[in-house]
DNA sequence: GAGTTTGAAACT
DNA sequence: CAGTTTCAAACTC
């Protein structure tokens, strides 16, 4: 069978869609489907402004065709005269292929002109710890993603590296060193990232342009293998389009085939996951994986221990975790236990072993442990913030069910005359009170988080039972059935509250006795607006007093141990249990009780909005521990 | 810098 | 698809 390229009389090897997969419609296809269901790669750039992407946007193909600018628009440029198609020798079952160094028998031409085609150029930014020149970087550096993934092709007429002015460098890509592949391998790594080599140490190289057909058979045998060997390995999970994010070396993603180690732990660069600073994906078969996944994943086979809890945490979610980016918190927890190092992202480690020396458990820490923790740990880690992974989607869902609350009562409140009204006012207050976090309430909850906590518990148990026993004239088809019904996404949450207003509007309209007039429902609305509104303020500035209060956490924790040995408790347990017994007070386990068979807004507010300040401390702090 | 280890790629 | 070999990078000394 011939697998040879043939390329149509007058045709230009113009891009990796239209040339590489010409005639093998196959690849053609599987790529095409590939690309659709990887969606738009990352780009280093918006599409407007790239300066490749944006003559060939029309482009739905993966890779995306870049070519230089030189070539924008006025594509396809037409060679005069195409070079005929080489006859690419494999045999790939024949015993010459299971020789020793065996390598394609390739029909050379060095003195054909080489064809304008383009070549997988691999990544083009480079990291700023390389631009420093500091290229004896002990972690591997940032891939840069979005360039890897959207700087897919270059026009080899010229040499890649004046494509684009920051590529200029060769000394800051890495040059293979092989010697049996010709560099025509995926062995070879400049091969491998669709460049060619220049400047490397290799030997009877191949992967040049004075051997572009060799080059172009042995693409053509790779893509034959596999489809997407060209495709960026790391697939980004998380949006970034933008280039600040790319300029800082953030990447969230994973390894789209996944590492197979047995014997590194995914801690060595022999780990694609690592090498490619990410961490181990459920992609991988990898044994004995130290670059964990969850927190929860890593404490399952390491439980961390006090003295080295070099602690890591990957974030799957990175929107979950308001972070975009490798998201990791790493908390040398030293034998003194309240050293913490943070920095923020845009000041991230340069070196990317901060992402991985995360992945350094205890029982990895090297012999010298000196030495180690400058190599796994340096000082800069990435910013994690404190309320990672505390908020929730059921934290949203209290938080709408409040704010629904809150609109309902302020609207029945304001509507109602009598004596309804001043009981459901007062309820209403103290579910204000409870929700709002005034600077009192930042003191008080800093000074006695457990009292606070027990009286928000309190006054919102109040409203609770009084909205459940109250019978509200409204009440219709679209009210939530607190305890017949789980929870509900804050999206259904939303739409059910303005249905309900909806419904709430037309029956009191149609009462025609009562002298509401639409100035009144305004103002109404007005009002409901505004206490929904303060009392999302409010909630956001407890979330903001929780986030205060985990970066005191050091602090909270030396303070507590001062406590323990001071013997203010007579309670042998560990500090967990006591923090647990502090914080956990008889009422709220009661209000629990209570709140068993009413399960709904009352639960939701009571495990998440109320106790929302001291819960994520303790579990933080239990982690720690 | 030589030798060893490692894991992906290539191959059977 | 599993097992083996080849290969080059990473690592150790």
């Amino acid at each position: 069978m011939d697998k040879q390229l043939q390329l149509p009389a007058g045709s230009v090897k113009i891009d990796f869609a239209s040339v590489l997969y010409a005639g093998k419609a196959e690849i053609a296809a599987t790529a095409a489907a590939l690309s659709h269901a990887l969606g738009p790669p990352p780009r280093t750039l918006p599409c407007h402004q790239h300066p490749v992407i944006k003559a060939n946007s029309s482009h739905s193909l993966w890779p995306p065709v870049l070519c230089s600018s030189a070539f924008a628009g006025k594509r396809p440029m037409p060679l005069p005269s195409p070079p005929p198609a080489k006859k690419l020798q494999v045999q790939r079952s024949s015993p010459m292929a299971m020789l020793p160094r065996a390598v394609p028998k390739i029909e050379v031409s060095t003195a054909e002109k080489p064809a304008k085609l383009q070549v997988w150029r691999g990544p083009r930014s480079v990291s700023p710890v390389l631009k420093q020149g500091s290229l004896k970087a002990e972690m591997p550096a940032p891939l840069p993603m979005p360039a890897t993934s959207t700087d897919v092709m270059l026009n080899s007429q010229k040499p890649w590296s004046e494509i684009l002015p920051e590529s200029k460098d060769l000394t800051l890509t890495r040059n293979c060193s092989c010697k049996y592949s010709k560099c025509l391998k995926l062995y070879c790594e400049c091969f491998a990232k669709g460049r060619y080599c220049i400047g490397c140490n290799c030997t009877n190289c191949c992967n040049n342009v004075s051997h572009e057909n060799a080059r172009q058979d042995a693409i053509n045998v790779v893509l034959e293998r596999n489809p997407a060997a060209y495709m960026p390995k790391i697939w980004n999970s998380a949006v970034h389009h933008c280039e600040e994010k790319t300029a800082e070396g953030l990447l969230v993603g994973s390894h789209t085939k996944g590492c197979n180690c047995k014997k590194s732990e995914c801690l060595k660069k022999y780990c694609e996951c690592f090498k490619s600073s990410v961490f181990c994906s459920e992609n991988c078969k990898c044994m004995d994986c130290k670059s964990y996944k969850t927190t929860e994943d890593r404490k399952a086979i390491h439980p961390i221990t006090q003295q080295h809890a070099v602690y890591v945490h990957h974030v799957q979610n990175p929107a979950s975790s308001g972070m975009i980016g490798q998201s990791v918190v790493l908390s040398n927890a030293t034998e003194n236990g309240s050293s913490f190092s943070l920095v923020a992202p845009g000041i991230q480690s340069t070196t990317n072993q901060a992402s991985h020396a995360l992945s350094c458990s205890p029982t990895s820490v090297p012999k010298d442990e000196t030495k180690s923790r400058i190599k796994y740990v340096p000082h800069e880690v990435t910013y994690r913030p404190s309320l990672t992974d505390n908020i929730q989607i059921e934290d949203v869902n209290a938080l709408c069910n409040v704010l629904v609350l809150v609109s309902r009562q302020a609207g029945s409140a304001l509507l109602d005359s009598g004596i309804k009204e001043n009981t459901k006012q007062k309820k209403l207050c103290q579910a204000e009170d409870c929700l709002s976090s005034t600077n009192h309430d930042r003191e008080a909850i800093q000074k006695e988080p457990d009292k606070h906590l027990f009286s928000v518990e309190k006054s919102l148990n109040e409203v609770l039972i009084h909205e459940s026993t109250l019978v509200l004239p409204r009440v219709g088809p679209f009210d939530i059935k607190e305890g017949s019904k789980r929870p509900l996404s804050p999206e259904t949450q939303a739409l059910m509250c303005d249905e309900r207003d909806a419904v709430f509007q037309e029956s009191k309209a149609a009462d025609a006795t009562t002298s509401t007039t639409e100035e009144n429902l305004l103002d109404i609305f007005k009002e409901q607006e505004k206490r929904v509104l303060t009392n999302f303020r409010d909630y956001l500035c407890k979330l903001v007093n929780c986030g205060r209060l985990q970066e005191q956490k050091p602090s909270l924790v030396s303070a507590n141990q001062e406590q323990t040995s001071a013997g203010n408790s007579k309670d042998n347990s560990s500090i967990k249990g006591l923090r647990r017994s502090k914080y956990q007070s008889p009422g709220r386990q009661t209000l629990a009780r209570t709140k068993m068979g009413n399960a709904g807004i009352g639960k939701l507010i009571g495990q998440k909005a109320a106790n929302l300040v001291p819960l994520v401390v303790l579990t933080e702090l239990d982690q720690q521990l």
